[in-house]
DNA sequence: CGGTCGCTGTCAACGCGATGAGTCCCGCGG
DNA sequence: CCGCGGGACTCATCGCGTTGACAGCGACCG
């Protein structure tokens, strides 16, 4: 979940905020001060800062100056001020945008989808799953020995493009059965629905690259008349 | 140098804020429709793209969106409409900011500078990494042999234009698979997808430049059918 | 209880596509 | 005028995908 810290001195607005942002599926953080917001931002990490220039106890360009002294939160800033030199140095301190009051809350939300999705490009993790002695990683499309494993076992191992593809169903489709047709046409396309032997050639693949005892799989199932399934 | 991207379709506009941006040091190149900005995009590979949404031929998201379909460059949209719907939509196109006509050109410089700020910051991780017997600097854009390499080594190796780009979308993904799509596009822009010889000249360049044994590349890696990677 | 059928796992061989390397041409700048 | 870098084409090679056959296993039926 994505945390959002709100910084503002008015109640009011804290309010309409925290209802508009956990309506919208985020984690809302609140401090009312310049102090509280530096110590909220250091407690709870948020992914996204909306920080209100006006506040009672320090300057607002201090507050972007105390943030960005340690980190590259995203920082969106509300201000009653539109004075465009206030702008400018609020955005020179570290700011990423900067909002005049009033404003709408859908383009505010929309400034704040944009700041995060800029930041999570940056660092994009695809989920990592293991599958009997190795690490999985969809999106650097490696599979490496985790520590621990055996020693004869290979440090990496290679996976073909097919190989990849039916794998990355399964995996993305944890512990659900998924049928030999939906496998056949999210690899190979529509055409094919009944060569289950393609998936019976590149299931034993797998196997014998991942599984600790090819014969007697623990995570990569077959289940008679079914499909496949993977346990994580 | 920065290069920035204008799109707007008014002479008077294009003029100001060409002055204004090589006025603090920016490299400028324009263009008048969408049209003409998407080529520019592909041609020049700008750092930043500041895009007029009242173009005469289409229609600003459809812009940002074939923009979006390639690159990650930050676009700052200039509007004439103050709507916020109009806001909302450009900016989940994937605009990065919006602003509103009349602006302040300072705001507006001061907006660009936070772009380009968050930007540097994504891409300026790892300045340095070693290939083979050698030192890659991005930054500076030099290679090095390393002290205790072969003596018959050269003492530096010259890369081109084109060398460097697709290096450097390697080495910005280590140990990722990067698809040959993905880099074609990075490197020669959208119109390049299939191109797939241009890959395989540059990355056997590229190793008989850097590998020890360029027919036994050893972090230039081949993934047969899906890609390239760069093995730290 | 035995036989047969259907499904699954395994394996070897073939053909094709992708890859790497070589060469030529063109545009541009010195 | 020449040299260099980039683009386009060709060809030999290798690995992968595809294909078919066959054995093992369990379920169902006679």
């Amino acid at each position: 979940m994505i945390r959002v810290l709100v910084v503002d001195d008015e109640p009011q607005l804290l309010r309409a905020m925290r209802i508009n942002l956990t309506a919208r599926r985020y984690e809302v953080v609140v401090a009312a001060d310049g102090a509280g917001a530096l110590d909220a931002a250091a407690k709870h990490l948020p992914d996204v800062v909306v920080l209100d220039l006006g506040l009672p106890d320090m300057d607002g360009t201090d507050v972007i100056a105390g943030l960005r002294g340690w980190t590259k939160v995203p920082i969106l800033v509300l201000s009653g001020r539109a004075d465009s030199a206030d702008k400018v140095d609020a955005l020179d301190a570290g700011a990423d945008d900067y909002v005049t009051k009033p404003f709408s809350m859908d383009e505010l939300m929309a400034r704040l989808r944009a700041l995060i999705r800029r930041s999570e490009t940056e660092t994009a993790a695809e989920p990592a799953v293991t599958i009997g002695h190795y690490t999985v990683d969809l999106a650097a499309k490696t599979v490496q020995r985790r520590s621990g494993a055996p020693e004869q076992t290979p440090e990496q191992v290679h996976l073909t493009k097919t190989e990849w593809a039916v794998l990355e169903v399964l995996v993305r489709n944890p512990g659900r059965l998924v049928s030999g047709k939906q496998l056949l046409q999210q690899v190979w396309g529509p055409a094919y629905q009944s060569e289950t032997n393609y998936l019976r050639f590149y299931l034993a693949k797998l196997r014998q690259k991942l599984e600790p005892e090819p014969s007697h799989p623990r995570q990569l199932l077959t289940e008679p008349g079914m499909g496949y399934r993977f346990e994580p």
